[in-house]
DNA sequence: CCGCACCTTTACGTAAACGTCAACTTCTGG
DNA sequence: CCAGAAGTTGACGTTTACGTAAAGGTGCGG
């Protein structure tokens, strides 16, 4: 046998991992972003490393990305429907059949990468913006940095070396 | 004179040209991200091409980098500090004052430039992942077709070009 | 088998970001 | 000068994304 100890952790010790509210990771839930990979004889969650993966993901699509829960269930239902392809691919009966599930699958990437690249390129745009400003900015600085230099050279006035 | 013809327009005009509704202005307003130019004699609010620029900059915020109202007044309090420090600027003393003032710009703006480019960094850590995602299944269905392509010549099956 | 920390469901509370009347006032073309 | 479109200030409604308190079950070291 492979040594598997799936060393399932309850919500508590998730929630402290992962950098969430046991609230926020049952609202998931509820709102069907994941479902905890077991649950216990009495009826507490318990997760599995990959459900663990999954809340950083939505932890990352939150806090980074900032998309809403509904755009992150919507991206997530690509990446399980890809998941689930995945499955259904090795059961597929014939090539003709698993080249339309690759298919699907490539479209629903190509959405997802639409979405994240279109994002990057709106936020670069700003960035550029405020790129220039600061360039702007350094070229003022020397400037008086330069104009300085020369009136205290000329007039000898004290300069503390702070 | 320089041939200056302000061009003030009313809420109405602005929502439609920036893409924000009526109450979203009036919202930001309330909110202190922006005061209109002017009001006209009755008290409709006029707005001048500097605002359009601002809400333009707010939606973008919002939109495309995802910050709540919150983040985006201190943001743009970052650049408002930087046009009065413009003013300031040019009525200061000597270069020792201006330098400071320039300075203090300069740190502002590297502080915008972090968040962005924080933020640019973790969506592209996300697409990369994505765009590795669709490289392994575009060399599937490429493998897929070989397979079906090899199949199809040697059974000479019927191909109906769709 | 007991106490105590942790978990469960249920349900109401809340801050943010607007949407949506309501009751007027203001412009603007004819 | 007057009707209809557009604007103004309240003020209450709504959705999202949880917070928080209530009223119990669960799990385990001692």
């Amino acid at each position: 046998m492979t040594d598997e100890t799936p060393r399932l952790r309850r919500i508590r010790e998730v929630a402290d991992e992962v950098g969430l509210t046991t609230r926020a990771i049952r609202y998931y839930e509820e709102m069907g972003l994941l479902t905890p990979a077991a649950r216990s004889d009495g009826s507490q969650r318990l997760y599995d490393e990959s459900d663990i993966e999954r809340l950083r993901a939505i932890r990352g699509l939150r806090d980074d990305a900032g998309f809403s829960v509904a755009d992150i269930t919507r991206l997530l239902e690509d990446t399980d429907h890809l998941a689930r392809s995945r499955t259904a691919f090795r059961q597929a009966e014939g090539p003709a059949e698993r080249l339309g599930i690759a298919r699907g699958g490539l479209a629903r990437v190509d959405r997802q990468i639409g979405l994240l690249g279109g994002k990057i390129d709106r936020l670069r745009a700003m960035l550029d913006d405020t790129t220039a400003r600061r360039a702007r900015i350094v070229a003022l600085i020397d400037q008086l940095e330069a104009e300085l230099a020369g009136l205290e050279t000329r007039a000898g006035s004290g300069i503390v070396p702070a």
